[in-house]
DNA sequence: CACTATACGGAACGATGGTTCCGGTTGTCA
DNA sequence: TGACAACCGGAACCATCGTTCCGTATAGTG
């Protein structure tokens, strides 16, 4: 499991801080070590399950007893989030990039495709995306936030070159992809599938032909 | 509220049956009043909330003892299964009456569109077909074959007209509506969101390219 | 009207999962 | 090395839910 090492980013969880600075002095050597343990472990075991997996499992798999890992982390929610969070931002980014490409519609699709694959192998990011009954704190909703403006660019790019159909919200859009994957995934539906799923969806976007859906009968009805 | 009443078809969920033959004589008058508001009430909850639902909150809705509800149905999941399979029963047959449409392009694509009106108006159909973790008792899967299988003929049929692309499973195509319907849910979408989803994966779903045979010329981009 | 099988209600039980508490351990500093 | 604060583990606690049990109520019958 190489995967980024997941860094822990100041006040998100505010685990206890390992930053020399400010008033409290820095961290034992030994809940360091724990804390990037559980970390590791949050990743791994919530890229499986999901928000449902219990705690007792993260907190098993680093070696460590539940209460340690209550030190670390007010919540389950709260660990949760610090794991989900670098996993947004990274999509994030990926978004705020391609919102600058040269080709609109190059961008906007390979960024969806992107997008599905990483939702699908990262079982969280459903969770967080779908807000399966989580209340998401700021950091999280603003990175969400982030992401979906970013794909707001692309969208509205996309349709200006006329490589996206008109009047469809980003929500619309992220929705389609997150409940694709959802599907995918609770079908047991391999990962050919899902791509033909998503191409599905690409080819939807698209503008539809000229007018001409009503040959043998379209939606006439 | 309206709706079709929910049959207690025979051995589905084994209520203590109201068949006056057989060994076991009529159920009393107020059990079968019982048992009546009881599906009633389930059929309610369930639609709201899915399976998820707590058992409590049906027997109060119905207002009756969690025991008189187990008295009725041997277990949670019995309950819902006797729910769902009546409105799996009316999908199946829908899609069985949709195989044999003389236009088999409007007749498909018109069935997507019920189900997925269907399923989202449902929740319950979400977790039954979406099988959220359910063991689905042999009544209700075998209903759902039949649903599938009617999909199925109907894909082929379409795909035989050029209505559709090839290359996609039954799976995949109910999939993706499923997935669909779970997302707009989630994310608050309302029905014409959904609609407008659903119109995607519709248009995602006909032949790519330029050659159709009734006519869509291609954006042509 | 009396009697009993049937049904009812809801307290109680057991399992699961998040969170808290505290006696014991250990890193760190002098 | 000694001492103290920080840290650790995991038992215990609380809430939720499905399910069971049993004392009580009542429909149906003679």
């Amino acid at each position: 499991m190489g995967e980024g090492a997941v860094a822990v980013s100041a006040d998100v969880a505010t685990p206890t801080g390992a930053e020399t600075e400010g008033g409290r002095r820095p961290m034992r050597a030994d809940a360091l070590k724990n804390q990037g343990r559980i970390l590791e472990a949050a990743e791994e075991v919530f890229a499986l399950q999901g928000v449902s997996a219990p705690i007792d499992m993260v907190a098993e798999r680093a070696g460590v007893g539940v209460g340690t890992l209550y030190r670390h982390f007010p919540t389950k929610e709260a660990l949760f989030e610090a794991i989900v969070l670098t996993r947004l931002e990274e999509l994030a980014s990926a978004a705020s990039a391609a919102t600058q490409a040269d080709d609109a519609n190059e961008a906007f699709f390979s960024f969806l495709r992107l997008f599905a694959r990483q939702v699908s192998k990262k079982h969280d990011l459903i969770d967080a995306l779908g807000a399966a009954g989580i209340d998401i704190k700021s950091q999280c909703s603003a990175t969400i936030g982030v992401l979906e403006s970013g794909v707001e660019r692309m969208l509205e790019r996309a349709e200006a070159v006329g490589a996206v159909r008109g009047g469809l919200s980003t929500h619309e859009v992220i929705g389609l992809l997150v409940g694709v994957c959802q599907a995918a995934e609770q079908s047991d539906l391999d990962a050919a599938s899902q791509e033909r799923m998503v191409e599905v969806i690409c080819d939807g976007l698209r503008p539809r032909p000229v007018a001409a859906p009503t040959g043998p009968g379209g939606p006439s009805a």
